[in-house]
RNA sequence: GCGCCUGUAGCUCAGCUGGAUAGAGCGCAGCCCUGCGGAGGCUGAGGUCGCGGGUUCAAAUCCCGCCAGGCGUGCCA
């Protein structure tokens, strides 16, 4: 890329004007190349100088002249010139940038797409809800958040593999059972009393009238425990088809759902624990079994079987990875969890020491709370207590692209406040509408040139010289820097940035530069930047899984 | 108590590997349709970047201390 390329420029600037004294021997920092936010700084601009006046005890703008006298430029640059302080500045020549349009062309729908990842094998696990109730609001931010960093890291040369962790036994599932075992007796007329600490949502009894209605009473002759336990299974199965279909409906589609019993049942629970055991970190304290992170720097050690000889989730988790970096050999394994579950990211990784992993392979992203309301009125959302307004509610409602955009323009870090009754109102005005209304736009005047049977194909670029048509370009040549930046630092919001940012500077050049025209050689000049941008446009938009249409 | 995250315009948020006048959307006050989609363009008002110290030529950005909010600190997940 261009920056990489300055920054080697500069390196070797710099080093050039050492070897002939002109600048003093001095540590060379990492040099940064950024673009400066003032358009008449360039496109690009270094304050490598500022850095080095003090080892080299010359002033900033001195060291800058010196640089910038022994920089051997590349062909893309028109000038170059030293501003106070001491920066450096770069400015594109015009005629490259324009004939940028020909290469974003010629790349159609890979153009944006890097080679940063390539050859690297990347698991990314997200969601992973427990199947016992629908998926609320919260959950799609998770849902969102990690689809996107999927098609991002995919066209950042990754092979990625998206997956949904089952966690289909344990407490809950158990919890979930005899609660669903309530309800279903209830719904045949039987006395029955739910666990206190149940699940009351209302979509238990609509599960408990469905089972009914397929299966009728013949889980009424088994015994209890065996009844909870197999109408636990028929529930987390038609729970997961909802789940599934929600996040459809988001656009979220993943390619392997896991299930947590398979790690017991594939023998790998055992292995795992082989393993740890051999490392010498496991002890008998109490009846039960613990990972003795203590040993390995932690606070505290963990439980990993109780004294009921069940496991805990954190046995299960460590079972789990072990299959994800041991067995099925990922570079690279990203979890997305909520803030609530940041507590369980040391132990995680005193974990993967233990297991002779390399802790760095697991980058878990912390996704800050959805705390949803309505209005003033924050509502609590709790399967168990069950008011619960479900993921698909607000899609329905508020649409799947708006609703992505939503979940996307904030980093991870910050929580978030959804509030219902304001993304309805904003749907209308939602920013996604503005960034689609550009690519319709597009598509509104690629239909009058088809109709009007102009043929581009021989439109020489050269002729976009114009204020309005340059800007276009530079921030259509700007996407595989947003796309690589969103790979390395895996936070998807400065897509939706871009994309407004990208609509604008479109929506401005279209008030300014009328496209098809009288103008025969300029129209087919102008068709092809339009193209250009529909690509760019619609490639923004599909990362971040949303529909580019061509009507609105 | 300790740990993680957050505090930037009326509201929702970017910017935080230190850099040249602090940005966007919404809202507010105006202006622009006898040419390709006005779901648009343009202009303006609006800021002690939570508070106080420190480091630096340079701090919204780094360090320390406060204050406020969220989350965690289970033989729950």
């Amino acid at each position: 890329m261009l920056k990489q390329e300055l920054a080697r420029c500069l390196q070797q600037a710099v080093l050039k004007a050492q070897q002939e004294g002109a600048l003093a021997s001095a540590a060379l920092p990492e040099v940064l190349i950024e673009h400066p936010q003032n358009p008449e700084h360039g496109d690009f601009a270094s304050g490598l100088p500022l850095k080095l006046a003090r080892s080299m005890k010359m002033s900033p703008m001195a060291i800058a002249e010196k640089v910038s006298e022994h920089i051997v430029p590349p062909p893309q640059v028109d000038k170059i010139w030293v501003a106070p302080p001491g920066f450096i500045n770069f400015i594109l020549r015009e005629d490259w940038l324009s004939t940028e349009v020909e290469s974003i062309l010629a790349a159609g729908e890979s153009y944006g797409d890097i080679e940063l990842g390539k050859g690297n094998r990347v698991q990314l696990e997200f969601v992973s809800v427990n199947p016992t109730g629908p998926l609320h609001v919260g959950h799609g931010r998770g849902a969102v958040l990690g689809s996107t960093l999927a098609n991002v890291l995919t066209a950042s040369g990754y092979a990625v593999e998206k997956e949904f962790y089952i966690n289909d036994m344990g407490n809950q599932i158990n919890n979930f059972g005899r609660s669903l075992h309530a309800r279903y007796r209830q719904c045949l007329d039987k006395e029955a009393a739910m666990p206190p600490d149940g699940y009351y949502g209302n979509y238990m009894i609509d599960l408990a009238k469905e089972i009914v209605q397929e299966q009728g009473d013949r889980f009424l002759s088994l015994p209890e425990g065996e009844a909870a336990s197999q109408l636990a299974e028929v529930g987390v199965d038609r729970m997961l088809q909802r789940i599934k279909q929600d996040l459809e409906l988001l656009n979220v589609v993943f390619d392997t759902w896991f299930s947590e019993r398979s790690l017991y049942q594939g023998g790998q629970y055992n292995k795992a624990m082989e393993l740890l055991q051999g490392g010498g970190y496991i002890a008998k304290k109490e009846n039960a079994t613990w990972f003795e992170s203590s040993s390995l720097g932690e606070d505290k050690d963990n439980v990993l079987v109780r004294s009921d000889g069940s496991p805990t989730y954190f046995a299960s988790d460590i079972a789990y990875h072990y299959n994800k970096f041991l067995e099925r050999k990922f570079d690279w394994v990203i979890d997305i969890w909520g803030a609530d579950h940041q507590g369980h990211v040391p132990r995680m990784k005193t974990m993967l020491k233990a297991l002779g992993c390399v802790p760095e392979q697991l980058k878990v992203i912390i996704c800050q709370l959805v705390t949803l309301r309505r209005g003033q009125e924050i509502v609590k959302v709790s399967k168990r207590s069950g008011d619960i307004v479900t993921l698909k509610e607000v899609i329905d409602e508020v649409g799947s692209d708006a609703c992505r955009f939503i979940f996307l323009s904030r980093s991870a870090d910050s929580q978030m406040d959804f509030d219902i009754e304001l993304a309805k109102r904003q749907s209308a005005d939602n920013p996604v509408y503005y960034v689609q209304y550009a690519h319709a736009r597009i598509a509104s005047i690629l239909r009058l040139a088809k109709q009007r049977e102009i043929d581009c194909s021989q439109g020489d670029v050269s002729l976009l010289t114009t204020e309005p048509e340059l800007t276009l370009i530079r921030r259509l040549i700007l996407l595989p820097e947003i796309v690589e930046q969103v790979a390395v630092t895996l936070e998807p919001h400065h897509l939706p940035y871009y994309a407004q940012d990208l609509a604008t500077v479109f929506h401005s050049f279209y008030k300014q530069c009328r496209v098809v025209s009288e103008d025969e050689a300029l129209t087919k000049a102008r068709i092809k930047l339009v193209k250009a941008t529909q690509i760019a446009l619609a490639k923004v938009l599909r990362l971040m899984g949303m529909t580019a249409p061509e009507k609105m």
